[in-house]
RNA sequence: CGGGGUGUAGCGCAGCCAGGUAGCGCACCUGAAUGGGGUUCAGGUGGUCGGAGGUUCGAAUCCUCUCACCCCGACCA
């Protein structure tokens, strides 16, 4: 390819509307192009780069027995009212409707379509296991885009599912998936880690996400050095033991103006762990009443699935009242009509200090369960950096990061909804096992140059470089640099080799410049000081140095260095 | 959805407070010189000032409404 011929310009200012670096790169390469919020032309240098990506992403799931296919974006909402999931999902669907008025929606996922062709498709065990997947555009109505094609509404995702006779094979399709998604990431230049997950949305028991560390990254994971690593929506931490001796008798104390823990634990001199404290929510209109020693904070999405509600908030001071409890000294004992949900944490130990549910009243020696009762005992903690780990003990580490897979044990969640069936070996009908992969080529886009560049450019890992070799002749009228470097161009293409040639007139400052910027991974200088010493000059993208190289050993050397 | 911010040429911005018919840098075009890390000089092209309505002799500027985009939070495979 001719610069000179390119379609995308090189801008030298930073776009005002980006703030992460692969958003910042990828606008002044020239690459994409946002037409609306989170919605993006991919040019042509950014599409070549894509199609690597999905050409190595195919060749691991071929490889690991996939089969690709292809299947609706637009898809009848009665799909989604049928798996139960147009609540769950329904803030994040676009929908429209057809000239006859049924509602359509366009496909975020595609577990309700996949689910029912393979219902049509399955009636025995011989036609399993399965592996299907596609490469195709999403959208999701995201309340917040962001970071460029970090998240997006439009983007291309590539989703594989697994269908067996059981957990085990289950398990099977699951591991191999799981290798496929090292090498992948591996392939593409970008580390990963492996973090335990919520499965959300998508249902099912078991999930992990494929993290890369970065500060721009929107979500928090929580590892230690032991191995254990989990997105902070899920992370547990080992809350430790809080002894304070055998059982006492309760006993109220007077608290003026003490409302929080903080000041009670001041007051008492107490340590924070040493109470407990009441948070108000509103579930699905409803409040509850949530019990959580003094030191540790709630994680809504824990207690979201504690609850098994789909809306959840903190509720008002005016809610609380409303509901008879004190605001800074309400207490969970003698409550009723209330559902009360408790951490787990509230039997770490004994004689806990606790609210009194009059004012400025609290109680000591609060002892679960013997002075109240609890609907829901859970794990509904947030883990922090610090605290211990759950299966070590030593202190949790946490990370900004971006998601760039999820895999997830589905089960029978959506077999079963849908009908999915086939006949075993003894004649009987069962529910398909499923599991769900997912990556997203355009963000895997953005991660990989995340994690891949410097303060000048890109620097592309040459398994997903839009081109291999970058020609830059310089002064190219009046000497013998332009033959030459046609000629290079000519004979590299021929050999396979994916040549961007620097054909402009342009100073060789802006040259260089440019290179750095496109990230190609060898750039070559034809100039004429060189080529009095009939040599040329090779450069890696990620090294400073240069190495001259005579003219006749060139392509054997940049077959070489295209080697690693 | 709540909070904050921004919309003026392809990109980055000034002009708005104190209304008088739009400007700077980059990019782009022409010419000349230059020649190894965004070279210089000269000349030029390009703008419904996000949109609608209003006030005014006159609106980028003042008023009202509206739309879009960005950031933080909520939310989210």
């Amino acid at each position: 390819m001719r610069i000179s011929a390119l379609f995308g310009k090189t801008q030298r200012e930073l776009p005002a509307e980006a703030d992460t670096a692969s958003h910042q790169l990828l606008l002044r390469a020239g690459m994409i192009r946002q037409t609306a919020a989170g919605v993006y032309s991919y040019l042509p240098l950014a599409w070549r780069v894509l199609q690597k990506i999905e050409r190595i992403i195919r060749e691991e799931m071929d490889e690991a027995g996939g089969q690709e296919m292809r299947m609706p974006a637009l898809q009848p909402l009665e799909l989604w009212q049928e798996s139960g999931r147009h609540g769950v999902m329904g803030e994040i669907l676009f929908t429209l409707s057809d000239r006859r008025d049924r509602p359509l929606a366009l496909g975020p996922t595609h577990e309700e379509v996949i689910t029912e062709l393979v219902r049509h498709n399955v009636q025995s065990y011989r036609d399993l296991p399965l592996m299907l997947y596609q490469i195709q555009t999403k959208f999701r109505d995201e309340p917040r885009p962001r970071a460029g094609l970090v998240r997006a509404r439009e983007f291309i995702m590539k989703d594989l599912y697994s269908f067996d006779v059981d957990e085990e094979g289950l398990d099977q399709s699951y591991e191999k998936m799981r290798q496929a998604y090292q090498n992948i990431f591996r392939r593409c230049g970008v580390p990963t880690i492996l973090v335990e997950a919520d499965s959300g949305a998508i249902g099912g028991k078991e999930s992990y996400e494929f993290m890369l560390i970065t500060d721009s990254g929107e979500d928090e994971i929580i590892h230690c050095s032991c191995g254990y690593a989990a997105n902070a929506e899920k992370a547990k931490s080992d809350k430790g033991r809080v002894e304070n001796g055998d059982l006492l008798a309760i006993e109220e104390i007077s608290t003026p103006g003490m409302a929080s823990i903080e000041d009670l634990a001041g007051m008492l001199k107490i340590p924070h762990n040493r109470t407990l404290k009441a948070v108000f929510y509103i579930a699905d209109g409803k409040l509850v009443f949530v019990v959580i020693r003094g030191d540790i904070e709630v994680n809504e999405l824990k207690l979201k699935n504690a609850l098994n509600c789909t809306d959840l908030r903190m509720a008002n001071q005016e809610e609380v009242i409303e509901a008879g409890l004190v605001p800074g000294a309400a207490s969970p004992m003698g409550i009723n009509g209330i559902k009360v949900v408790a951490d787990d944490s509230i039997t770490s130990g004994t004689n806990f200090v606790a609210g009194a549910n009059k004012p400025e009243t609290h109680v000591k020696n609060v002892n679960y369960p013997r002075d109240f009762k609890v609907n829901v005992l859970a794990d509904i903690a947030e883990a922090r950096e610090g605290d211990a780990c759950p299966r070590c003990g030593e202190k949790l580490s946490s990370n900004q990061s971006v998601e760039l897979g999820h895999i997830f044990k589905l089960g029978t969640f959506y077999t079963e909804k849908l009908g999915a069936n086939f006949i075993d070996q003894r004649g009987e009908s069962c529910p398909i096992i499923m599991g769900c992969y997912g990556i997203g080529p355009s963000r895997l886009l953005a991660a990989i140059i995340e994690q891949n560049h410097n303060d000048k450019g890109i620097i592309w890992p040459s398994m997903v470089a839009p081109y291999h070799v970058h020609l830059c002749p310089l002064y190219r009228d009046g000497s013998e640099v332009s033959e030459i470097s046609e000629k290079l161009y000519t004979e590299l293409t021929k050999l396979g080799i994916e040549v961007l040639l620097d054909d402009r007139d342009e100073s060789p400052g802006v040259k260089f410049n440019d290179a750095d910027l496109l990230g190609i991974p060898l750039r070559v200088t034809i100039s004429p000081r060189s080529l009095e010493k009939s040599s040329l000059e090779v450069k890696r993208r990620s090294e400073k140095e240069v190495e001259l190289v005579p003219q006749e050993e060139a392509i054997t050397r940049l077959k070489e260095l295209l080697k690693d």
